[in-house]
RNA sequence: GAACUUGUAGCUCAGUUGGUUAGAGCGCAUCAUUGACAUUGAUGAGGUCAGAGGUUCGAAUCCUCUCAAGUUCACCA
């Protein structure tokens, strides 16, 4: 026996393998290989002859310009390089458009905390100052997303790279805002908005997060009524009373006037009867404050002929205004805390217990937002909806992704108009001026020239100070609702202008970033070419923020859907499938994936068995045992090309049934592809070439079963079908034993 | 209160328009292996596909209900 094994082993054995390493070493070739994508422009669509045949364009969701890669990041750039590499394979004019975000309120954030560091705040800079200090901080920054993008073999045009507040973008954002003015789709009105009196700036409804909590009900004497509240202290807002219209305890009341002595005065409200009121909650006798709580603005605004108007009795420093002047500039705890001694020495209240409630909170640092009335810029959702819910119902677009489409669809329809202004600085400015002689009332907060903070209405300000030093040293203005403006994108000429100084919310640049980057592209045709694209692909966690808003803005500034496709990934989270966090200690770094296992182990890891729509748990195991499959692929190639006999004839059986199988899993996986089963996709590939073709064909051939020009042919129809998912082992291949043709990334697909 | 998603091997998950014996990775057991690859190969244990009912020649897959888990939205004086 020993010795028919060794008569049979010269067979299929030619000895030493001259090229390639018995272990596929990434870390000498990944660099090395990206290069030679990139020196041979082979990610530019302009580099292929084909164009204006059929597009394939994705728009790379804009990371945040200064935040390092997480192994979300990862995900995305595996699932669309996958994407691209295929469609530019198949031959189509394909653009992956990368760029970077501004992310407003983040940065600012994250700057300001450094700020805090150096005992500075946003408050000792003019805007203008400020603004560069940011701009400074992120371009410092910039570089980080993009070097680690290419690290994971991201094949995207990086000549076409864009950034969101380059001023060809920053231009396309502000006729966008004209546009909609101009069809009477913007309004500005003072609203109750969700306001962080420590971030500073208003948010939109889907920034507010909602934090159960349990307070103090305070139920108090009010007159001849009692009643129950947990913001004590903001009586001092109240214009009314409220009661069910059936709660016959309270009947005779309603539509009369209650007189109330309290130690710091006294008042008389009216009693206005309301559905809103809930009978069994409390003594069913609610105070109405509009100006300090949403739903008591409804009530006012159904009953608006018979109750005063309102008082604003909190600042957004989140102080006491318009009130008795023991009051006066008091915290939100420590004016509740007087309110309640004074009722309880006073005797007044009468019962204080517990009550589970949930509170809007910050999303940013978790402190609870502040309804304030503000006069702000919104954008009137309805008419921008109606068009997508139709393009929804009539499959004009297709969203990927368990069930998320109908959750597109109730966001569509539950959707509130949008506060696009935000009283941060590191953003878009609003493009709209006011007349300083027409409205002297407008607020400004500016540092003078002494450098000394100055804070009062600009018609007094202007005896003392000029224009100039006011809008040089602008910190932030709050024009009253009333004030006439103009929307133009420079100072209009005639008269004495001052700038609105809210910027837009991130979102709003955002949606338009599918054609703001084609618009403003130094290729001309880019926009013609490209647009509408084929897919966007991003987390289903901002679907409302992002998605919705794409579809909205992008119709309504271009005519067309932004994309037809859309790909929504899910989280990544650990073995145990807990999100992973910082605090928890289970964050798993890309970079050190690549380090110890490869940029293709962690893109193969990631996307295997994912699943559009779904979470993915990820453990060190899967990128270990991917690693072992590039490794597989390596040694699979070497053995194929360096030491296999030419000349096995193989049978005509297992020849014929190979080449089935073979055009099968090309089929197969083409088609995975094309109907964006990616994670399906990768597994066919993973296990078709180890354990069909490396288990049985090339055992089959060892045994002079199989034709070795077949095996061969095999191998090369695995490296394309294999190249989207593992880029770099696949080219390393490839570059060993295709010396002198063009490089994989530019090979066509089998089919 | 509502919507959506999920429930398949010890763990993490695939499973395409319903179609032979339900798969992978990790883990486990036994064996093999100097010669493509120990980052390997072979074999095996381990599943009443959450439960019940229905449609069908045929159901993990479609329908109804129940149970369990998760996410999101809404409300909350």
């Amino acid at each position: 026996m020993v010795i028919s094994f060794l008569f049979f082993k010269p067979l299929y054995l030619t000895g030493i393998i001259p090229d390639m390493d018995s272990k596929y070493n990434y870390q000498q070739f990944e660099q090395e290989i990206y290069k030679l994508w990139e020196d041979g422009k082979y990610f530019s669509p302009d580099t292929y002859d084909n164009k204006g045949k059929d597009t394939f364009c994705i728009m790379m969701p804009p990371p945040n310009a200064n935040d390092p890669l997480h192994i979300g990041h990862a995900m995305f750039i595996a699932l669309e390089d996958i994407m691209i590499r295929f469609n530019r394979m198949k031959g189509k004019d394909t653009l992956w458009l990368p760029g970077t975000d501004h992310a407003g309120i983040e940065t600012q954030f994250v700057f300001e905390k450094k700020l805090k560091k150096k005992k500075q705040s946003r408050f000792d800079f003019d805007r203008e100052t400020l603004f560069k200090m940011i701009w400074d901080y992120v371009q410092e920054n910039s570089e980080v997303a993009t070097r680690q993008m290419k690290k994971i073999g991201a094949s995207a045009d990086w000549d076409r790279f864009k950034f969101m507040l380059d001023p060809e973008i920053v231009k396309i954002v502000l006729d966008t805002f004209s546009k909609l003015h101009n069809e009477d789709l913007i309004y500005r009105s003072m609203r109750l908005v969700n306001y962080c009196t420590r971030c500073g700036t208003s948010y939109s409804e889907l920034e507010v997060d909602h934090e159960d909590k349990n307070d103090p009900l305070y139920t108090f004497q009010y007159g001849p009524l009692q009643v129950s509240t947990v913001r004590p202290e903001t009586i001092f807002g109240d214009v009314a009373l409220a009661v069910h219209p059936d709660d016959k305890r309270y009947t005779k009341y309603v539509g009369t006037k209650i007189k109330a002595s309290f130690p710091w005065g006294e008042v008389e409200l009216p009693v206005v009867a309301d559905d809103y009121v809930k009978m069994d909650f409390g003594t069913g006798v609610l105070k109405i404050t509009p100006y300090h709580d949403p739903n008591d603005w409804e009530v006012w605004q159904r009953h608006i002929d018979e109750v005063p108007s309102p008082t604003q009795v909190v600042n957004t420093f989140g102080k006491l205004i318009n009130v008795p002047e023991e009051f006066n500039n008091l915290g939100i705890v420590n004016a509740r805390k007087e309110v309640v001694k004074q009722l309880n020495d006073s005797e007044l209240m009468i019962e204080e217990k517990m009550n589970p409630h949930s509170v809007g909170t910050c999303y940013r640092c978790k402190r609870t937002i502040e309804p304030l009335p503000l006069p702000q810029f919104f954008i009137k959702v309805k008419p921008l909806v109606e068009p997508i819910l139709k393009d929804l119902n009539d499959g004009n677009f297709t969203v990927h992704g368990a069930g998320h489409d109908k959750i597109l669809k109730h966001w569509l329809e539950n959707l509130k108009d949008w506060n696009i202004s935000r009283q941060i600085v590191w953003g878009i400015r609003l493009p709209v001026w006011y007349n300083v002689d027409d409205n002297p009332d407008i607020q400004v907060l500016f540092v003078n020239k002494d450098k000394e903070t100055v804070n009062g209405t600009i018609g007094k300000l202007l005896n003392t100070y000029s224009l100039e030093e006011i809008k040089q040293g602008l910190q932030s203005l709050n024009a009253p609702e009333k004030a006439e403006f103009r929307i133009n994108e420079s100072e209009p000429t005639n008269g004495n202008w001052i700038q609105e100084s809210d910027t837009f919310d991130t979102w709003f640049s955002s949606a338009q970033w599918p054609f703001t980057t084609l618009q403003s592209s130094d290729h001309r045709d880019d926009f013609s070419r490209f647009y509408p694209t084929q897919v966007m692909e991003t987390g289903y966690d901002i679907l409302p923020f992002w998605v919705m808003r794409m579809l909205m803005i992008g119709k309504f500034a271009t005519g067309k859907l932004p994309f037809t496709n859309i790909y929504l990934h899910g989280l990544v989270r650990d073995q145990k499938g807990q999100k992973m966090s910082k605090s928890k200690g289970n964050v798993i770094n890309p970079l050190e994936i690549i380090e110890k296992y490869s940029a293709d182990a962690l893109r193969m890891a990631l996307v295997i068995r994912s699943s559009a729509g779904l979470d993915k748990s990820v453990a060190e195991g899967d990128f270990k045992a991917m690693r072992n499959f590039t490794n597989k692929i390596w040694n699979a190639a070497r053995y194929v090309h360096f030491s296999l006999e030419d000349d096995v004839k193989g049978d005509e059986k297992t020849n014929k049934e190979f080449i089935e199988k073979l055009s099968q899993v090309e089929k197969d996986v083409t088609k995975q592809l094309t109907d964006f089963k990616l994670g399906l996709a990768a597994e066919t590939t993973y296990n078709e070439f180890w354990h069909w073709y490396c288990d049985i064909c090339i055992e089959n051939t060892k045994q002079g079963k199989l034709s070795s020009t077949l095996l061969k042919e095999g191998l090369t129809k695995f490296l394309l079908l294999l190249h989207p998912f593992v880029p770099y082992v696949t080219e390393a291949i490839w570059s060993e034993v295709n010396k002198e043709s063009k490089p994989l990334i530019a090979q066509s697909w089998p089919l």
